[in-house]
DNA sequence: TTGACATCATTGCACCTGCAACGATATGTT
DNA sequence: AACATATCGTTGCAGGTGCAATGATGTCAA
């Protein structure tokens, strides 16, 4: 038996993953109170302006019912605004409100700043380690090894 | 507003994390049936053999309850057996059956050929990647930047 | 126009997770 | 010995997640 689960890369992704999660939300939950799906939401709206649960859905990985309860929540806690698509009624266009933006220009700085002292405690490793993660990324997300 | 979700080295993190974990869970699946929690019991037993829920739960990352529920799990399947520790009958030892270390031989080998898939995958950033994947681990574990 | 089929957001449900009891046992102090 | 305190495994419970309906709307072809 030679095979060590300290050792096993997926592992060793997995318990990293939940680490900086843990930290990042330390950061800055006093300041939001926002879950992680919460975040994504509210950090690809502050990009993409008006946009439906789909495009959410599919561009940050997050299954449609996720977003939905998600954007309820911030809905009601005043950060984004659901309105009807002009053209399409099964679309919803979700938005920031000022409040929303207000928030998201904040939560940028403080997730820069984050980004930053990982990278520094990267330190050499930085540039081989993200491009790793990204290789990694396209290679699954295309089904395997195409 | 500078600030992009895909750029985000937590999100991307996280991302990676997910869609390796689902690849490995898709080979190893039919053949175990394991879910994540018992795969890591599992692999931890093979390894250290009699050990106490308490153990595994320090060891891999879990909490204890989870530990404890996989372990009913694993026992009720006939892949573990829970026996009383001596000397101290507050601790449950844990140890493999002949099944659960046959099934864990097999599952040795697919999780090696896949560790080895991905580092084909990563090619020069592997030893970048995993560095930093280490770096990233040990930095966060002890609860910050000291 | 009608009808078959696709797409969108929401909801229900079963499961998992994280945390806080809880009872049982150990340890340490007096 | 007796008590306070700590540790171990289990369980209850609230909340989150993934998946499969569901109903509403859109699209396309005949």
């Amino acid at each position: 038996m030679t095979f060590n689960l300290d050792e096993f890369l997926p592992y060793r992704l997995n318990i990293a993953a939940t680490l900086i999660s843990r930290r990042f939300a330390a950061l800055h939950q006093d300041e939001s109170g926002l879950s992680i799906p919460e975040w994504r939401v509210m950090a690809h709206l502050a990009n993409e302006g008006a946009v439906s649960v789909r495009d959410i859905h599919k561009r940050v990985n997050l299954d449609k019912s996720i977003v939905s309860r998600a954007a309820s929540r911030l809905e009601g806690a005043g950060l984004l605004r659901k309105s009807a698509h002009k053209g399409d009624r099964r679309l919803i266009s979700l938005e920031l409100t000022t409040e929303g933006r207000r928030l998201m220009q904040r939560l940028g700085r403080i997730a820069d700043a984050f980004q930053a002292e990982i990278r520094a405690e990267l330190g050499k490793d930085a540039a081989g380690f993200e491009a790793g993660l990204d290789r990694l990324i396209a290679r699954s997300a295309s089904g395997g090894q195409p």
